[in-house]
DNA sequence: CAGAAAGGAGACAGATCTGTCTCTTGCCAA
DNA sequence: TTGGCAAGAGACAGATCTGTCTCCTTTCTG
């Protein structure tokens, strides 16, 4: 079958040239024309420019999340290493020469129309990858499992941002991770605090 | 003296659509038609759209930084108070109805080569932003001034992403100063601890 | 093998964008 | 008052962008 072949193509040709340039940067040839696909079939998959949008965002989703998590999961056991484990992932894919920060935020900076389907799906990643850290905090035991989850999620958006302006990147991601240490530590009855010190 | 008054009309105005609707996305006319000034007018004073966004991005720099900090060191006066107002202030800047996360991230996103000048006052501005965060920490007389504030700064950038993102926006600010406040307790020797607990 | 669908190549329309140029108006100072 | 200059209005060129349409080739399937 050779129909969802194409489509699959556009979406991660788009993908990569929407993660470097931005949206309204990348045009329709030049996705055309890095991918090897015709724009007649670009418009028999997909209505307009934004449903691509949409669809690559709508991919990238998942392709990331479950990569992430594998990532995580491969590098830690228990749930308080793994959380420190996602600030390592994170340095790990901030090093990468086709790091152009996070698709998510870039898309919410250029589409600021407050209730676009674009939005939704951005939500929809953040909201997804705080509650994985929430899911992790839930097993760690901690006693506020939620608030400590959304402390983490703040450092590791913060870290994406810092690596993605600065040039030094892999330092975003081991000061999240030592912040994160502490704030764990903390959010922790007692065990942890010895650890720390 | 009209002449530095049209510049200055086109730079707010500048400002103001970059905030809202990205680099791209905005078109010379629009700005023309927003600000009364003529292309003539514009093409006198900039040399191309590139030089007016780096004049709106220069001038945003010191707008905002002299208000953030004004308001700043309006609400607390102690060092350890004045960076728990950081995230009040950035609370407040949330709400405002003109919010549409920082200009320099969206900026960073949209702009992707790595040694442009756009890219440049971006990092200029993230620094000059931490080194305030630090000269705080300094005062504050914490063993790791540098490393405390390079935290602090990184949950600032993410509760600003976070606002952008979601909807529920001053939580994102208060999850940071909770978040900040125990940092600087565990930064802080032996002093802070017991305020924590 | 034959018909149908998918795809490639690209012309084309209409809109939009940056940047230049011309013509005219109005202001200010010598 | 008059010359010079900033500024407004807008036509214009050239590029680019989205989306449609036509013509032809390939490929798959019954």
């Amino acid at each position: 079958m050779t129909q969802p072949q194409r489509r699959e193509v556009l979406i991660d040709t788009a993908i990569e040239l929407f993660a470097e340039h931005g949206y309204h940067a990348t045009g329709i040839d030049t996705i055309l024309a890095k991918s090897g696909v015709s724009k007649k079939t670009l418009y028999r998959h997909f209505r307009s420019k934004d449903e691509l949008i949409l669809a690559a965002l709508k991919k990238y989703d998942s392709l990331f999340r479950n990569s992430f998590m594998r990532q995580v999961e491969e590098r830690a056991t228990t749930p308080g290493d793994r959380l420190l484990a996602i600030y390592d992932v994170a340095a790990n894919w901030f090093e990468q020469n086709n790091f152009y920060g996070c698709m998510y935020i870039n898309a919410i900076g250029e589409y600021s129309a407050p209730d676009t389907a674009i939005r939704q799906v951005c939500r929809e990643f953040k909201s997804q990858m705080r509650r994985y850290i929430e899911d992790l905090c839930g097993e760690l035991g901690v006693p506020d499992a939620p608030g400590l989850a959304e402390e983490l999620a703040l450092l590791l958006e913060g870290a994406i941002v810092t690596a993605q302006v600065s040039e030094r990147k892999n330092q975003a991601a081991k000061v999240a991770q030592t912040a994160a240490r502490a704030l764990i530590a903390q959010a922790s009855p007692e065990t942890g605090t010895n650890a720390v010190r």
